[in-house]
DNA sequence: TAACATTACTACAACGTTTTCGTGTTGATA
DNA sequence: TATCAACACGAAAACGTTGTAGTAATGTTA
């Protein structure tokens, strides 16, 4: 194996000390120019590079950031990705990227892959096995271990840690006033099971929207999905089904608000096959801004969660808690910040 | 700062040498019984997991793997990750995402961010300005320094490492041959521009498809879009322009054939609004399975690029590569995989 | 009982840096 | 000419590990 050129070599063909070597590369004071002159030229010609293991071992710290998410094929937190890659970089640090792929073990065993020193912080969104245990003890270690985390958008209160979400509730009260002042009058929701954080809010925002125009729930028109394997292959059946029914039990429906926007699309599919032409016979909302809706037809209106932003800002509060750590700094206390929504109008509302 | 547990710390309060836990926690037959039940046991009460970095600076690996994307807002590369982590990860491997943003300084800024001793090797797809400079120095210096790379997807001839492609010209040919046996008798191609070499070669597919069928291509149904900030924003307009002078000029055109599942959502779109109806007046088949392709109406007859094998396969070889250079093996010759790709038909074509 | 094995440890170097604390050589000052 | 600063550099410790080589204290054999 080829060896990488060191401050050792360097010094042995100089004719210096190491201490002479790394001085030089530095510019110290103490070494005479000649000699730094003499160091940098030789060092360039063998390309030396400073080998940051040995800075990070000596640092105690890494400049990475690890990043674990539920799943990386799927284009919100392909935008987080992006966002947390930007800030880090442009301060220094890389991002190392683990995979839960939706499941507890292996957010575990990720995040203890990464725990013994690789990394500096973690910046985590949980995986849905993680959110029907309710087990946190990983995070909880993590936090002891005195490792920086900070959560964003499937975040849970429990954890002291700063958390980066979007206001759901909020969002989804926005998504549905509006088909109601667009003049919808009878709107159904496609949310998620309740243990889905977000899915529970938006169905919160949902059912305040309603509630302030006098409009009572109906319980048949609040469909819980189970996003098992949603993003898999192709299970998309069953949610087709339900939306047909839907719209079969309920033909005055008029609105649909849907919390991802594959579900909007679906929803919007499987209405069109039926006849309905939207948005004039229904008007549909969905929330994240991704792909799909903007190709769909008609483009979908949505709720933009600002992945992108919300990754900056995940990486700004771990980076300023790594900070915090590495100069003993007193703890602030942690924050959550609350990243606004705001709907993009597209072609599926009036 | 708290600072976590180390084996020195070990060591004093058990009152025997750092070689001592060192040894007894590896289960070392040098150490009695009782004293590695008694450190052992120490060890667990305190936590301690060996630090990882002094153990790369040690060993002179570190057990991560770098993989260089031009963009992470991007199914195909999404698909690519998740199989490199897999076959990583079981591996033992960590992976480090760069992102180049199809930009040629940040994808040497990246490149040298990590080719300091970060990580054991590289997988790359290279980024637009790459392809267009045609300056490769980034990757020659790399590999002279005995840093393994592996090169998917896009990758260029010159440059002497294994590479992960997908047969572009077979699997263009594979999507005109069924377009023509399914009754297309005149097809266009949406395709980008030339330096870019999927687009060129699933061109080369497509005129050879024409070829063995003794159908003169026609010029104007070879469309290069310039693919510039296509992923960005909505910068589709142009797109759309030339597809609809395609279709005027051509009204006899029965068959598109688009190198990614963006041109071919959006030919379809067009296509629908002047009254085509798909697949029957007009059969369409994208490249790339993405999710657009899934939930596009009709859906999308796509051929398959199989990112997460191609994913896989860079990671091992790799490995393999990483390896050899660690065990001071015989050097391989490089090799080039070709993944095979395959035509999965959807509601675009009859 | 001298020579030798075995057992159960410890010391130390090494990986590549940075940084503190010397130290020897100048030249200037009292 | 003794004293001292300034200059230019080197030695060594430290970060946390591992592995080789050494070393006491036993027990075994001729």
């Amino acid at each position: 194996m080829k060896k990488r050129t060191t401050l050792k070599q360097l010094a042995r063909e100089l004719d210096v000390s190491i201490s002479t070597v790394s001085k030089a590369l530095k510019n110290s004071p103490e070494i005479s120019q000649d000699t730094i002159d003499r160091v940098k030229a030789f060092a360039k010609l063998l390309n030396y590079r400073p080998n940051n293991i040995a800075l990070s071992l000596k640092n105690k710290k890494t400049k990475t950031i690890g990043i674990i998410i539920p799943d990386i094929v799927h284009h919100f937190f392909t935008k987080v990705i992006k966002g947390v890659e930007k800030y880090a970089n442009s301060n220094g640090y890389n991002v190392i990227v683990g995979l839960s792929n939706e499941s507890f073990s292996n957010e575990v065993i990720n995040m203890e892959m990464l725990a013994n020193g690789s990394i500096d912080g973690f910046i985590i969104s949980m995986s849905r096995e993680t959110m029907q245990r309710q087990d946190y003890q990983h995070y909880t270690e993590t936090l002891n271990e005195d490792i920086p985390l900070v959560m964003f958008d499937r975040v849970v209160a429990e954890i002291p840690c700063d958390k980066v979400i979007v206001d759901d509730t909020k969002g989804a009260e926005i998504a549905v006033n509006t088909l109601i002042n667009k003049g919808a009058t009878k709107i159904a929701i496609l949310t998620t099971k309740d243990y889905v954080s977000v899915g529970r809010l938006r169905t919160k925002g949902y059912l305040e929207a309603l509630k302030n125009h006098g409009i009572n729930p109906i319980r048949d028109l609040i469909i819980k999905i189970d996003d098992e394997l949603l993003y898999e292959e192709d299970h998309l059946d069953a949610l087709e089904k339900q939306v047909r029914e839907l719209l079969l039990n309920h033909t005055d429906v008029n609105g649909i608000f849907a919390v991802n926007e594959l579900y909007a699309v679906v929803a919007m599919k499987v209405a069109k096959e039926m006849g309905y032409e939207i948005p004039n016979d229904l008007q549909v909302i969905g929330f994240t801004d991704g792909m799909l809706s903007k190709h769909a037809t008609p483009k979908l209106s949505t709720i933009s969660q600002h992945g992108e932003s919300m990754g900056s800002k995940a990486a700004e509060l771990l980076i300023q808690r790594i900070d915090e750590r590495v100069n003993d700094l007193p703890k602030e206390p942690t924050k959550t910040v609350v990243i606004s929504t705001n709907l993009i109008q597209r072609g599926s509302t009036k």
